[in-house]
DNA sequence: CTGTTAGCGCGTTCAT
DNA sequence: ATGAACGCGCTAACAG
């Protein structure tokens, strides 16, 4: 089923029909209307590699993530699909967690292959090396959620974000406020971090940081639970609040609290980040990003580099706007909190 | 860079470049390593397109998903992109769950671009249409989780893994179990189901199936949190245990029930299906279909189908053990359960 | 084992 | 507005 049966058919050429069809180029009324019915009823559809190849566009945008299977990303997944399928793009997904040398391979070698026009690369640090390759690459990119000089970011401000999280506890009343966060990349910075908001808004209140409330990890909603519970059962450590660095760990402290007796929030209050669909079923005090809306400006923004010439990509960077949403895991903390076991 | 420029450097023609680089044809050890070697010092990686043009092969697999938001398919896409990976196949996302018009896009238009050499599709419930089209695409199709007439299929027994389950809850001695299940598809088959299994199980203990303990619906963790809910509040139903066809719901379940001032298992038990990740943190007694086995099983079946001859593709339909792990959320039901509110 | 040649199926000139 | 011819970068068939 080549674009030439479906010239034959019509009683065009071929070059008519893939005007028609591709929509680029003048063509008559009725020779669109004879190109399209003529494909319909072949059931032609182009060829993506014989396309590319002619005009160097393959309609395929390349996303990658570290994890498929954590809420954040599985949304952006979700979402960016939806908007580049909108735009005629397919959405090749490339995964990262799959152990060192398929990491090695996706930089060295899979993206390197023109397969992509361009690329969405979600929260990614990378080294040296990785972040050459991804350049190497040629094509547009764009950022969601992690920093690289030179390209495209739609992010929100994580020291802000994690300040305000924090803030909301100490407002409260809180001072003993334990931290669930991520351990950073090596050029790890307490300025623009979730951890240096957290430090951040404890040293404006005068409240000292206490190491031992400090957990850095790379958590999952059940590490979340365990690191929470260590936390919470450690008679030398008390605190009255967690601030966890995503609201999946949020969700697992909350699980952890409930299976050691204590109650939340009167016990221990506990705050996210996030917006996490499962936040109202556990009541979850959160700071919303608004990853739908991330994922969404950041697939207009790729879509929109594609669409201009190579010369007018300037660097975009777009910053959003983030809302504490109050519910039920956070109050006033409770004096007479019953010693945990 | 083209491989035109690499066969310069090299001093070997283009043919002899390709074969060596490919691996496919007799090449000289030495043509081998200056092959390698140019190359390397060029950055060089074989275009997709290009080579897919001209060999019809495309290193390049689709995997057709209705929601990436969700523990099993998340799961899924991981360990497939993991094991295609490993073979040098991208992976294509075709998420479903955009909308009507996207879903048909997908079908209609996408899949039939020859961008992928072969086809995983996870738990689809296709209309007529859709079927004929996704066989038109001419290439290997294996499906995980679904039945679809003629294709390589990857399963587990839903309406034993069911039977077992409720088994399990009839065996402690309940009789008024619950089932928060799906809505099946137009053809939806009895002898084949978990909904199927679940009503055997009753009719061999003989328990009468009681229609206001069956809440069928497509949920998510909330939605089951929900439909819990009421079933756990309202005085006339008073259900001693409830089976999830997804350990998603079944979690939703435990948490709705503790809401509702419900200890687990003691006043209500809880069974469900899949082996999550978050099954140990919840205590969720469940039967373990191998989520990740299933999806190597599967990817593994299909990169076997695109090695072989058109004419030597059998359709395979493998079915995988399923396991009872028991945990803490079920147990013998309690005569004196306080009436829920 | 290697080089030459001929497409793969399109988009895009350049004519008309 | 349309058609003929060319070429995208690569692999496969055919010679040598």
């Amino acid at each position: 089923m080549t674009i030439k049966e479906v010239a034959e058919r019509a009683g065009l050429s071929v070059a008519t029909v893939s005007r028609a069809l591709s929509g680029r180029g003048h063509v008559s009324e009725t020779a669109r209307t004879l190109s399209a019915q003529a494909a319909r009823e072949l059931g032609y559809v182009a060829s993506y590699n014989a396309a590319s190849l002619a005009s160097g566009r393959s309609k395929n945008v390349g996303l990658v993530v570290p994890w498929v299977n954590r809420w954040f990303f599985s949304t952006v997944i979700e979402t960016a699909s939806t908007v580049l399928a909108a735009d005629g793009y397919d959405l090749t997904l490339y995964y990262l967690g799959g152990g060192k040398r398929e990491r090695d391979l996706v930089f060295s070698d899979f993206l390197l292959r023109k397969r992509v026009d361009g690329l969405l690369a979600v929260s990614l640090e990378l080294d040296d090396a990785e972040r050459a390759d991804l350049l190497r690459v040629g094509t547009p990119v764009v950022c969601i959620g992690g920093v690289m000089p030179g390209v495209s970011t739609v992010s929100i401000d994580d020291f802000a974000t994690a300040r305000l999280a924090t803030a909301h506890l100490i407002a409260l009343g809180h001072e003993r406020i334990a931290h669930l966060g991520w351990e950073g990349p090596g050029d790890f910075d307490l300025a623009t971090t979730r951890q240096g908001g957290y430090a951040h808004a404890l040293s404006e209140a005068g409240i000292a940081l206490a190491p031992e409330l400090l957990v850095l990890g790379d958590f999952t909603m059940a590490e979340g639970y365990a690191a929470a519970k260590r936390l919470l059962s450690d008679p030398r450590l008390c605190p009255t609040a967690i601030f966890a660095a995503s609201d999946e760990m949020a969700i697992g402290a909350i699980t952890a609290a409930r299976d050691l007796g204590l109650d939340v929030p009167r016990d221990v209050s506990v705050v996210g980040i996030d917006g996490h669909d499962l936040g109202p079923v556990f009541g979850l005090t959160t700071v919303d990003q608004h990853v739908r809306e991330q994922a969404t400006q950041a697939a207009a923004l790729l879509l929109g580099l594609l669409d201009a010439e190579p010369g007018e990509r300037e660097p975009v960077h777009a910053e959003l706007e983030v809302d504490l949403v109050v519910r039920t895991s956070t109050m006033v903390p409770n004096a007479d909190r019953p010693s945990s076991r």
